[in-house]
RNA sequence: GUGGCCGUAGCUCAGUUGGCAGAGCGCAAGGUUGUGGUCCUUGAUGUCGCGGGUUCGAGCCCCGUCGGUCACCCCA
């Protein structure tokens, strides 16, 4: 019989890996909530129309890696590629940002899917934390979501990072630098590449972030995207650069700085880390003053970022840094014979019910073989009860780092390890 | 979607000009019929990714396909 394999560009998380994302997330949780963050979990498929009009139906993202369906009843459904939209989305339907002067701060973490051709720090099936907060225009918002991130990636142990922003501006400015572009590189539009001259008439900021040399070649001297921004603009991006300053926190300016979902307004940012290969974004966010209002809501500021598990944890190994493991301490019962195993099963309920981690083998090894996995299982301590100690109601409780072995009455073995 | 490299035991990998499928690690049992990590002995485990083709004979050559990996594209 054939045998089947896991889809292309989707990974099993195994046990030895499982505790690290566990790690990663428990961190998540703290800092979202330290900076008053709420968990927020929405459904990982919409109607295909929010990501069309959210994100954007000119985005690569949108036109050519969604997986869309349709679903029995013949309704157009596609697998969130990224995690903005259904927050927004649910924010609208909720009411949670109807009220004039309402503010709403979440968090998530899930899988987003993009079909794309996999390769290292990218998959059919990815996992990202991100936090959004909502009716916040003020640019305090938009660093303090930077600064979450980056306390995110510091308490995991994350080096090598650095942080690079850039302002699109409001609508107004956005499509004013939309127009400087178009009229740069319309002259040139022979030299680029097919992708980036189509993109001309589409989404002409996307041919900023194209690595073809031919594209890098006509983007020489391009005007940065701030000097296309309103006044209103840039004061706001002054003010961001002005706290982030005050914060101690390195960052640099980059003018061409874009991202790919349409969204985006005013501050927009990208954090790169050490470790990575090509892709080496670990998370990127941005402003979206305009989303909610474009999705059907009331026009609402928005503020927000998308963080990569996979890569955080791809980069953290790469870098050599433990992640905290926190497993309760294993005890494990060994036992001598069949009566011996009898009350041992007994006692394995006793200690589970009292909270602790326990465990044995059911199988009737040796001794030798029983210790053998207890090593294996990583076990702290050992029960080791045979027929001297059934006599004798007693357990001997041995301690696996020391090697040191005391004998108990079995009445108190369990409150001795309660107390450890 | 395009291109390079790679698919042999649970893992890491050898496998000669086409001629009996291998090693190390891991796993199991034993080395005082009651004590682990080291050490020693013995043992088990394969649809050589899958499907065709060439050949007396294919892990090896050819075609296809699936998957992995890296880069482009794009992004986390």
């Amino acid at each position: 019989m054939a045998q089947i394999q896991a889809p292309k560009g989707v990974m099993d998380i195994l046990p030895e890996e499982s505790w690290k994302w566990r790690a990663v997330e428990r961190i998540a949780r703290e800092m979202a909530e330290v900076y008053h963050f709420q968990e927020i979990r929405t459904p990982i498929f919409e109607h295909t129309e929010l990501f069309h009009r959210g994100v954007g139906e000119t985005t690569d993202v949108v036109s050519k890696e969604t997986y869309t369906f349709n679903d029995r009843g013949g309704r157009s459904i596609t697998l969130r590629p990224e995690g903005t939209a259904g927050v927004v989305r649910a924010m609208i339907e909720h009411s949670l940002i109807a009220q004039e002067g309402a503010r709403q701060k979440v968090y998530y973490f899930g899988p987003n899917f993009r079909y794309e051709r996999p390769q290292s720090g990218r998959l059919r099936q990815h996992h990202q934390f991100g936090v959004e907060a909502f009716g916040i225009a003020q640019a305090e918002q938009d660093v303090e979501c930077i600064l979450l991130q980056m306390d995110f990636y510091r308490r995991c142990g994350l080096k090598g990072l650095s942080l690079r922003i850039n302002s699109l501006g409001d609508g107004d400015s956005k499509t004013r630098y939309r127009d400087v572009l178009v009229k740069f590189l319309s002259p040139k539009t022979s030299q680029m590449s097919e992708d980036s001259a189509r993109r001309l008439e589409t989404n002409p900021l996307r041919i900023l972030d194209s690595k073809d040399p031919r594209d890098v070649e006509a983007c020489q001297g391009v005007p940065p995207a701030f000097e296309s921004l309103s006044e209103k603009s840039q004061r706001h991006l002054k003010r961001a650069e002005e706290l982030l300053a005050k914060a101690d926190v390195p960052f640099s300016v980059d003018g061409t700085l874009v991202r790919g979902f349409d969204y985006y307004t005013e501050t927009i940012w990208e954090f790169v880390a050490d470790g990575l290969g090509a892709q080496n974004a670990v998370g990127g966010g941005g402003r979206y003053d305009n989303l909610a209002e474009h999705l059907g809501g009331r026009a609402t500021p928005g503020v927000g970022f998308g963080s990569g598990i996979e890569r955080l944890l791809m980069a953290l190994a790469a870098q050599g840094v433990e992640l905290p493991r926190d497993a309760k301490p294993l005890i494990w019962l060994v036992s001598h014979g069949d009566a011996a195993r009898e009350s041992q099963w007994a006692l394995l309920r006793e200690l589970r019910d009292a909270g602790l981690a326990a465990d044995m083998d059911y199988s009737p090894r040796s001794i030798k073989s029983q210790f053998k996995v207890a090593d294996r299982e990583t076990a702290r301590f050992c029960i080791v009860v045979g027929e001297t100690e059934l006599a004798s109601g007693t357990v001997v409780l041995k301690d696996l780092a020391t090697r040191e072995q005391t004998p108990l009455p079995r009445g108190e073995v369990v409150g001795k390890l309660k107390a450890k």
